[in-house]
DNA sequence: AGCACA
C-alpha cells in the first residue's frame, strides 16, 4: 500500500533526508525521533554516493516499526519530510541475534566480519546509539512497552502531555525541565487536574526531542513521567 | 531517486 508493497519489516528505510546534516548527528536525531515509537536496537546512516539522504532504523518490535512507518510519515525532519517504508531486507543485527538459517552464501566472510565488527564495537562507544544505548543519560526510558503492543499512538504534535505527575508539582518546576530543550514555549497546568501538564514547543521536531529526552524523567523516585503527543 | 550493515 503506502509503503510501497513492501512487507512489514522491524526495520525502517527513511529517505528524503537532509544531506546536508552530518551522519552522527542524523543517527543521534533519528533515535530520538523514533525511540517514543519503542526500544531501537540500531540506526545506519551512510554517506556514501548511493547511499546519502537515506537511513535504517531497526526496532526491536514489527509493531513499533509499523507505528512509526504510519506516524512519521512525512514529518518534516530538517526541513524536508520523511518518507518512510519497511526495509527490503532484514538488517544484519537481526539475523545475527536469532541465529541465520542461511548458511550457504555469506557464511564464510561473516566470521571475520563478525570478528572484527566486535572489535569496533568496542572501540566506537563514542557516539552511536548503536548497542540499545545512546549517548544520553540511560536513565528512565521505557514504560511505554506496555503500550507498545498496542497499536495506537498519538500523531506528532508541536505540544506534549504529561501524566503521572506527583501532585505538588508546579508549573515552574516543569519549565525548569523543559525549558533547556529547544522551541520551548510554555507549560499549562489545571489546577482542577493534579498529575498532568500540557508543555508547548514550537513545532513537533523540537517536542519531540524534549520527549524523548524527559521520557520517564522522575520528579520523586515514585513518579517516572508519561510524556505523550496531545491529541489534537 | 537511491535498500545497508565501513
Amino acid at each position: 500500500m503506502l509503503t510501497g508493497d513492501i512487507p512489514p519489516n522491524q526495520t525502517i528505510y527513511v529517505k528524503n533526508l537532509n544531506e546536508k546534516v552530518k551522519k552522527e548527528e542524523l543517527k543521534r536525531s533519528l533515535y530520538c525521533l523514533f525511540s517514543q515509537y519503542g526500544r531501537i536496537l540500531d540506526v545506519v546512516a551512510l554517506k556514501t554516493a548511493k547511499l546519502r539522504g537515506q537511513a535504517w532504523v531497526v526496532f526491536s518490535e514489527v509493531t513499533a516499526a509499523s507505528n512509526a512507518v504510519r506516524q512519521m510519515q512525512g514529518f518534516p525532519f530538517y526541513d524536508k519530510p520523511m518518507r518512510i517504508q519497511y526495509a527490503k531486507t532484514m538488517s544484519d543485527c537481526i539475523t545475527e541475534a536469532e541465529g541465520v538459517y542461511d548458511p550457504n552464501a555469506k557464511k564464510k566472510k561473516k566470521n571475520e566480519e563478525k570478528a572484527e565488527r566486535k572489535k569496533r564495537a568496542e572501540e566506537s562507544q563514542q557516539s552511536a546509539p548503536a548497542n540499545g544505548k545512546p549517548e544520553s543519560n540511560g536513565g528512565p526510558t521505557s514504560f511505554r512497552q506496555g503500550n507498545q503492543g498496542a497499536q495506537e499512538t498519538a500523531p506528532p504534535n508541536n505540544i506534549l502531555f504529561i501524566q503521572n505527575l506527583p501532585h505538588e508539582t508546579t508549573s515552574m518546576m516543569l519549565q525548569v525541565l523543559f525549558q533547556q530543550y529547544p522551541g520551548f514555549r510554555e507549560v499549562r497546568m489545571i489546577e482542577a487536574k493534579p498529575g498532568i501538564a500540557f508543555v508547548e514547543f514550537e513545532d513537533d521536531v523540537q517536542s519531540s526531542m524534549a520527549m524523548q529526552a524527559l521520557q520517564g524523567f522522575k520528579i520523586t523516585p515514585q513518579n517516572p513521567m508519561a510524556v505523550t503527543y496531545a491529541k489534537k
